[in-house]
DNA sequence: GCAACTTTGTGCGTGCCTTCACAAGCGACT
DNA sequence: AGTCGCTTGTGAAGGCACGCACAAAGTTGC
């Protein structure tokens, strides 16, 4: 259905991976987390049912993220928990590792070296960057921190293919041009800017401020409905997750 | 054009809040921080197509957005900073603060605590928790943190309208109920979980792992795609920004 | 006071995503 | 071996959001 017409694929990963919708590739990522916890729970397989009301997503619309990487389900009984677990793998691009770089440990910088759910989700924090005099040569984690300007030289190194910019918002356009430089061609932002990129550089932005305001706003919007509440919420609610997740402090 | 025929509103950001588009909503936030930044500099007053590149979206795509919560652009001008500013702080619902009720004080928890940007930009934080005996008592940012038990007092009292959580995956279904017991209609969550809630109460979840395992694929597709990878990416592309922002560190 | 320019506000076409509904396929039970 | 029940995979429809392009409206200059 999705088969493009063109190009003989070789791979069914291959095939996978031109024109997954973006939404779907988020929603896979969930859904192969809560497969771990299944697979941990001794579970063999799973029906979609079963999986979409533990993701809170359509039974229908998960069907259809897992048909984009090909069919792996077993009609009548559900899917292969660990087959399917190792083609998301696939598809998400975690059969390898990913090398990590984070520039900016501040606070949230901080936090984000610490977190240990990215080393053990095929994400391996490699390197560190600082501006401040004060934090560059101390160890977090056992990585040292290195000052910005060497980023160039050490993300070659060390293969970096992700970069993470948690300085402050005038930093980052600059943080970033010298990741892209580099080579980096994946970036998540946390800084309050829009970043400048190249076109073949994904970034994603998380900002934390604008998930409050958008709660904020359902605020207003709960208070102004008064007790008129769930008639209004059914009419305007329909998602909830926007798909990012993981964090155990 | 998007006047509903029922209800003679009574108010201009009454009629605003029912039925702006969600990612309208995001956006919105967004334009409010550049015009913060705007005001600052000294302008007066913005056209589309400027607030629109700075913040990085279609020009008419901000329009519309600005038309959902009224008109208050002058033609041949642009828009009057400061009075777009107010319009967008009442839609938004920053026009009075929202108390803020952080549970999880750990790694990430101890972050967001400490983060500047929410208390300055009417989210403060009002209220810690955790269940760690070390953690329950010490004082982060002038604020005692409390043991998860003491939740529904402690909110109700404080009036907390919006609740953070950062605890493990395990905890949050727990603490998100006493959240929800107490009142709290608007939950943010970071942990790795899809939490339970009753339809009145609004659930954005942010997750840091998932963010990541979409760069991964996108860090997998351009790997294939090798030298296509522009032909590839002006397809795939379209958006990248997911509308969350703020983190100073 | 008029004309030309600038910028907003929005009707409309397009494409993506979601959702329903159903046929095809597989296993279990008899 | 045949039938029944369950679950997947997907065609098709609906809805939402995006972006174009243009008319309405206001300003500036003469």
């Amino acid at each position: 259905m999705t088969k493009p017409p063109q190009a003989g694929s070789e791979d069914a990963a291959a095939a996978s991976l031109r024109s997954i919708p973006e939404a779907s590739v988020a929603r896979l990522a969930v859904y192969l987390r809560m497969l771990g916890e299944l697979a941990e729970q001794g579970s063999e397989t799973v029906s979609s049912d079963e999986l979409a009301a533990a993701t809170g997503v359509n039974p229908a619309k998960l069907r259809k993220d897992l048909s984009y990487i090909g069919s792996y389900g077993i009609r009548g009984v559900g899917y292969e928990i660990a087959a399917l677990v190792r083609q998301l793998e696939r598809t998400l691009g975690l059969d390898h590792l990913q090398a990590v770089a984070l520039v900016g440990v501040g606070n949230l910088g901080h936090a984000l070296a610490g977190y240990s759910g990215f080393g053990g989700r095929g994400f391996p924090v490699t390197a560190l960057f600082d501006v401040d005099p004060d934090l560059v040569g101390i160890h977090i984690n056992g990585i040292i921190v290195e000052h910005v300007r060497s980023i160039p030289e050490i993300c070659a190194e060390r293969g970096v293919t992700i970069g993470m910019i948690a300085t402050p918002g005038p930093a980052a356009q600059g943080v970033c041009d010298l990741l892209v430089g580099s080579g980096v061609r994946c970036i998540l932002n946390f800084a309050p800017v829009v970043l400048q990129v190249p076109p073949e550089v994904e970034v994603r932005k998380v900002d934390l401020a604008v998930e409050l305001q958008i709660l904020a706003f359902h605020v207003a919007r709960k208070h102004l409905a008064g007790q008129d509440t769930a008639t209004l919420d059914s009419r305007v609610n329909g998602h909830a997750a926007n798909g990012s997740g993981g964090m155990l402090p």
